[in-house]
DNA sequence: GTAATTATTGACGTTTACGTTAAGGTAAGC
DNA sequence: GCTTACCTTAACGTAAACGTCAATAATTAC
């Protein structure tokens, strides 16, 4: 009836709202991503480990490795952050963002390179009578 | 004196030309992505087995798997393959196209979200007097 | 009071694309 | 004949991010 039952959820209910597997959160655990507490044996996320878990999945959008993430969260816990680590923290982003910029560059030649590769395998196979021009 | 000189490569010089180790086209012969020829024991790699590498190289840009490489690598040897095998093939490198797209939009999103993280973490910085806003 | 559900901690397995020794073979140069 | 350079096979190691048991415990359902 407390709030209490509202601020904490179950490995099982974490599963279902944020999709992943009870062995998944066990393993952020063990990397120090979440720190559920203990009702006896059992864990119970708190409102700040589902805040941390819904960065971390971003993060891996961002295609930040785990370790990457453990950093970065330090960003959203800035009280107990010295000054340095903190600006160390957005530089590291910082960093990532050159990367997936250099990424998305590459990628856009690789589509392109690809696509050309496909118009010329289409022009054989279009000369092979094996497919119609057509589109 | 011969044309062969040209034609063979010793790994070492394959190495060289093309920034790979030893253990790489050791390998790629072991997942028959390659066919080097022996002279006795030592591997001669053919002007075929060049073309393939290239090829391996630009597969690994797009972000193709080896196997799914080798695979592709059918479509380079027309004159072998059932026309069935060669429209699979095309198509797989058609499905790749739409994954790779499917990256870059997803890449672009995460770029944008990271770029906004990453103004509100320079706030954060500025606002503690960690960092300056010149810039 | 027993079955089913949900949880726990180990701990080994999986995948990909090689890296890294180890132990030895062969040919060239001097 | 000996070093040096280059090559070979064999086989174990690595990294990331979990998957997949196994054995066990506590709760809940009926």
């Amino acid at each position: 009836m407390n709030k209490l039952d509202v601020e904490f959820r179950s490995i099982k209910e974490m599963c279902e709202i944020y999709k992943v597997t009870p062995r998944t959160l066990r393993f952020y655990e063990f990397k120090e991503l979440l720190f559920p507490i203990r009702e006896g044996q059992r864990r119970l996320f708190t409102k700040r480990d589902q805040a941390r878990l819904k960065l971390i999945l971003q993060g891996k959008r961002f295609g930040f490795s785990l370790e990457e993430i453990r950093q970065l969260l330090n960003l959203y816990d800035i009280g107990d952050q010295q000054k340095t680590q903190l600006l160390k923290t957005y530089e590291l982003a910082n960093e990532r963002l050159k990367v997936m910029i250099n990424q998305k560059d590459e990628l856009e030649l690789a589509i392109e390179d690809l696509k050309k590769m496909l118009k010329w395998g289409e022009d054989v196979l279009v000369t092979k009578g094996i497919k119609s021009n057509e589109n």
